[in-house]
Parts: C-alpha cells; sequence; structure tokens
DNA sequence: AAGTGGTCTAGACCACCGA
DNA sequence: CGGTGGTCTAGACCACTTA
C-alpha cells in the first residue's frame, strides 16, 4: 500500500484542491518536493538519493512518472544519474574557471598557481551589493586573488562574498586558502555553488594592475563579472577577474 | 497490422543480425532513421512530419518508444514539437546573428543594415580550405559585407562558401542579397543552417579595417571566426567578423 | 469534433555495477 | 548475485489547437 501522505499535494477527492496543484503535472510537483528534500540536505552533495521505485512507491506513483520527476531535477543540473549505481546529488561547479577564457602558452589544463593577496571584510559598495542582490552597506568579505601559470600572474580577481555565510573564511590565513574556492566553500561553509553566470567586457589595465600583470598601463584586457548562485538559486559570490586580452580565447556554440 | 517492412533494423529471428543493430536501443535506431527521412527532404523545414500515433504505428513501435526517439532529434535541434498542433522540422538558425556579440549605443534589437562590398569566386586558401573541410584551391564564393547601425559602419565581414554549393548566389548583384543570410541559404540555395560554432578572439585593427570602421590604426577589435553547419552537419559556411572591442559585451552561463 | 502532443499506469525485461 | 537505472509495452485519459 503506497504511502500517499508524501505526495506534496494529494490529488484528494475534495472540493479543497488548489487551482494551481492541479495546472501542474504529478511529475512537476513531485520534482519540486524531491527538489526541497535535497536543498534541505536530506541527502549529502555526492551521494545517492533514495532508488526510483522505492521514491515512486513513497509518492504513489508509477515508475515512468518518478522517472520524469528526477530527470527534470537533471535537466536543472540538481541530480546525476549513473546506470547501475544510482542518482546522485551533484557537488559544488566544475568547469566554471576563469581559465577557460585564455590560453596560455604551455600551460595547459593544469590548475593554476594562486596567491591571496588581500582578505578584508567591509562595508557593500553600492554595485557589489546590487550584484548579491543586497542592502547597500552589508558586511561583506572581499578577497584579493592573483593566478598564474609558471611563475608570472595572469589573472587577477577580487572576489565577494556576503559576511554572514563565508564567516568561517574570515577567520583563515591567506596561505590556508585551496587554490580551487568552489570546493572550499562547500567544505568550510557548506554553500554549494550551482550555477554561475559570467559577463564578458573588453576594457584597460589601470597603472596597478598593469604592475601586477607586468604589462604597460593602458594594455587591452579582458574583464569577466561573475555571479555564483548555490543550489537553491540564492547570489553566494561575485567576482571580477581581468586578464591580458591578447591571452583571451572562448569558443561559443549556437543551435 | 504494422507495417514493419520501415524498420531500420528489424529485430529478426534470425542470425544475421549485426551487434551493431543490437547494441542500440530501439528509439536510437528509429530516431537514425527518421532522422534519414528528414534529411532527404520527406518533409520541408517548417512543416509537421507525421503524427507520433502515426509514426508509432509504421516503426511497429509502442507509442513511448515512438516519443522517445522523436525527443531525441529535439534535444538534437532538428525537430521542435508543439502541443496540439504537431512535430516540425526546424528552419534554418536564428538567435545566432554576431551582434550578439556586442551592444551599440541605442540600436537594439533592430536588424542592422547590411552593405555587400565584393562578391568574388575563387581558390580557396589553406586555411579556409581546412575550416571548410575542403582541398585547398577548391573554388569558394567570397563575399565581403558591412553591417551597421544608424548610418555607422561596425562590423567587417568576410565570408566563405563552397562555390558547388551557393553557386545561385555568386549570380546575384550585391544589391539582391537579404540582410539575413540564412534565410537566403535556405531559399535560393537550399542549404539549411542548422549549428554554428564561433571562436572569439580579441586582435588590432589593420588601416584597410579602421579606415572601415572610422577607428585608429591599431585599435583593439574583437575578431569572431565561426563554422557553420547545414542540417546533416556538413560545413557550409566560414566567417570571420571584426568589430570595435570596446563595443564587446557577452554573457556565458555555466552550469 | 477531430487530431495533435502530454501525462500516467502497471507491469516486463535488459544492461550495468559492485560486493 | 542483488540492486541500480534504462528500455519497452499497450493501453487510458488529459490538454491544446484548428476547423
Amino acid at each position: 500500500m503506497p504511502d500517499r501522505s508524501a505526495l506534496p499535494e494529494p490529488t484528494g477527492a475534495g472540493l479543497d484542491a488548489t487551482p494551481a496543484s492541479l495546472a501542474a503535472p504529478r511529475w512537476a510537483r513531485i520534482a519540486t518536493a524531491l527538489k526541497g528534500r535535497i536543498l534541505a540536505g536530506e541527502w549529502a552533495s555526492g551521494t545517492a538519493i533514495a532508488a526510483e521505485s522505492a521514491l515512486a512507491e513513497h509518492y504513489g506513483v508509477a515508475l515512468g512518472t518518478m522517472r520524469a520527476a528526477i530527470q527534470a531535477l537533471v535537466d536543472e543540473g540538481l541530480l546525476e544519474r549513473v546506470h547501475g549505481r544510482g542518482t546522485f546529488v551533484r557537488g559544488a561547479l566544475t568547469g566554471a574557471t576563469m581559465a577557460r577564457f585564455f590560453r596560455f602558452g604551455d600551460a595547459g589544463s593544469e590548475i593554476p598557481e594562486s596567491r591571496i593577496v588581500s582578505l578584508r571584510t567591509l562595508a557593500a559598495p553600492a554595485d557589489v551589493a546590487m550584484q548579491l542582490g543586497l542592502a547597500a552597506g552589508t558586511p561583506v568579505l572581499r578577497v584579493l586573488r592573483q593566478r598564474g601559470w609558471e611563475g608570472q600572474v595572469r589573472l587577477l580577481e577580487t572576489i565577494w562574498l556576503p559576511a554572514p555565510l563565508f564567516g568561517a573564511l574570515a577567520a583563515l590565513k591567506p596561505a590556508e586558502f585551496a587554490p580551487l574556492l568552489y570546493p572550499m566553500y562547500a567544505e568550510r561553509c557548506g554553500v554549494t555553488v550551482g550555477r554561475a553566470v559570467d559577463d564578458l567586457r573588453f576594457t584597460r589595465l589601470g597603472a596597478r594592475e598593469a604592475a601586477q600583470l607586468s604589462l604597460p598601463e593602458g594594455h587591452p584586457a579582458l574583464a569577466v563579472s561573475r555571479v555564483a548562485f548555490d543550489l537553491a538559486g540564492r547570489r553566494v559570490e561575485f567576482r571580477q577577474t581581468l586578464g591580458n586580452a591578447d591571452d583571451f580565447h572562448y569558443r561559443a556554440e549556437v543551435r
């Protein structure tokens, strides 16, 4: 006997059913409920959720319907199916590295060197507050970072993080920062970055920036502004990156 | 009685079935067969293919299997489903315009002005031949074009087309070219562009280019190299576009 | 009203993985 | 081997579009 009590919005025989609940297909309602359970932390990032058959029984639907619900979350990037093993909660973003916008001489796919130059908590400037969806003046953690390959500094990064979420980082020494930040956000702060939007523009280097990159002042540069979102869709990071425009390279596919 | 003779690789009782045919799921084999019929022109671009139920009966499979086959071609970008109306063969690419890489003052979403500067048939240079997958020296049609907004030239384009496919264009006068090329390729030459790959880099303007764009020589520029593919996956166009780097803007989403 | 795609069921069997 | 996701069936009924 299926446990229909778990249905998010049971299709009862009453007249009390809301129009909204009837408008959405069953698989969509179940997907929403399942998403809630995932975001609530019922299954840790990287672990397998319950089996399709078990979930189908739990929600009192046919297997095909349950598969449709799961597929919706897979398309959304929240889950990952592996034949024969299970359906897994996706971990932090990979492949979102800023290095993908550049081609550097020999250094191909290695993780670049990374150096934290500054780490301060301060009141969010207006533009940063807007990008993070915060009130201006909210405390934020500002991280200045240099990234490079083969001893040469190639990218300058300014990273803004809402202080309440990232308190654990403010106490760290610069040397304790890992080269990849997103896994560190997940481990130290419980923040899983699931999506990011990069905004590319072209600019010219100021004196300070040029000096750090060993380039002349006014040299052409690529400026990337990123807003990163966690699995629940909250804005959790605003990042500005500068690099030599001559190293820029990007491939965009259209269909 | 279902017409199983239409099955691309019937699951006969014989020993003659190839391993390959058994390896692929049934929906995949049917998708391949259906794709062949579409590329062969059985249904014109923009028109509806046969109904799911009819196709399911034709191939002798259940509706769910037929739907899976169709869905595969939808994901591939070859078909488009419209609830209540039918399943349609997708037309030429839209939204692949070079203008999406730029932000121009006021001119928002209007189609830019377009002027054909030159139209010649010549032997393909080595790099063009490589990008189009042709032997060097194969005849190609070269189109030089300027695009602009509000009377100001903003983009310079060099377009290379395999002469055999685009013979109909070589006879045209420059004034007879439409502002949007892909629909024209479809109408005049029967070539439907279904996919394109854009490669972005920064460069600097040469004297000639700078003069056309009313910019100083050596000014930073965005260079886009595009290879466009038709529905069958053939390379049908190689295009190089130049624009002011200061007008560059692009949004990349990562997940 | 007729025809289209969309949802859903209640099964069966297959392919893959790990202990 | 048992458990997972993947494929497939033969229906039923719903939602949307067009005439």
